[in-house]
DNA sequence: GCGTATTCGGAACGAATATTCCGAAACGCT
DNA sequence: AGCGTTTCGGAATATTCGTTCCGAATACGC
């Protein structure tokens, strides 16, 4: 039910809509989350979530850099195309609901920069919570880029290059 | 009276601060404006005609790849700041009432890109016209950047290096 | 199968906000 | 100053969209 109602909310969507798309009536929704905040709420906190998750899996590769860029694509290629992970990653629903998690991410977001700060892959003038305030805002970059036909991956190796110690590879 | 009106659009407003804000009626700004949307795109307008004034000065520089980078600082800073500014540049505004000189902002883009490329202080797998789509998508990232305490200054410095034919200067 | 409890759908309501419109104020002319 | 005209301000209206609520539909126990 979530599910289907995640898929639909790209951008930003009338609770009618959303309720249509979920094939029930709107007090059904209203049933589920006390409104719409608390709905986008929670939609927020999944795209938070899988988020996390990729960095936690980014963390577990043996190459510092290697890890860190794979999150980096792992966290555009999911920007790019759903616009409610970028509201809840560097907009305000970051903010409402799901700090905890969204702190968490920054956490491991920062870890993976130290990490290869400490392996001289990363470009020694920028901490790691710098390199979190980066990232989360190369979601506003390219939000709907798949929509627009932005070539949002030149965008994001141009990112790249400009983040690693040595030059462009 | 534009002037007034466009010092406060930063974001969203609403017709009657708007009015409140340059001291007239409600009435008055629709009597220079058909409606919302009309007031909007002619503020667009001035935006994209900023964007396009810096980018004429900065191919007025001698060296290809300071003049580019001229025109990246200048842009970024205007689109930290005003929000309108990256809906003119890189959101649907862009597309409403402002083709033309939306159009020639491109132009000027690439041909500073292209200069630079031309020049080899710009690296040599992109196109003037990726580069144009890069920098309007720019604005997205450094979006009200100076409000919410991210230091976009080092988000560009990033991407210039990455930008760049040889690493990091 | 019938009566009750539970859940559902969507029309009705309310708040927010764009737009209209008319009486009032300002201006110019004689 | 008096009168017609033009412009102004902001209350009234229309519209959009989140939220509530009640009658209908469904499920459940006997």
């Amino acid at each position: 039910m979530v599910a289907a109602r995640e898929c639909f909310a790209d951008g930003d969507a009338q609770m009618q809509d959303i309720a249509r798309r979920a094939g029930v009536g709107v007090g059904t929704v209203y049933r589920h989350f006390e409104n719409k905040e608390a709905l986008m709420a929670a939609l927020a906190l999944d795209c938070v979530g899988e988020m996390l998750t990729c960095a936690r899996d980014c963390l577990e590769c043996e190459d510092a850099w290697a890890g860190f860029e794979q999150f980096v694509w792992g966290a555009t290629e999911k920007l790019a195309v759903d616009a409610l992970s970028v509201e809840a990653v560097s907009g305000p629903l970051g903010s409402a609901g799901c700090e905890q998690r969204s702190a968490e991410l920054s956490g491991r977001i920062v870890e993976l920069a130290e990490r290869a700060l400490a392996a001289g892959a990363l470009r020694s003038d920028l901490t790691g919570m710098q390199v979190d305030m980066i990232l989360r805002h190369l979601g506003g970059a390219v939000r709907g880029a798949e929509l627009s036909g932005f070539d949002w991956r030149s965008y994001v190796r141009v990112v790249l290059d400009g983040l690693r110690a040595d030059g462009p590879s």
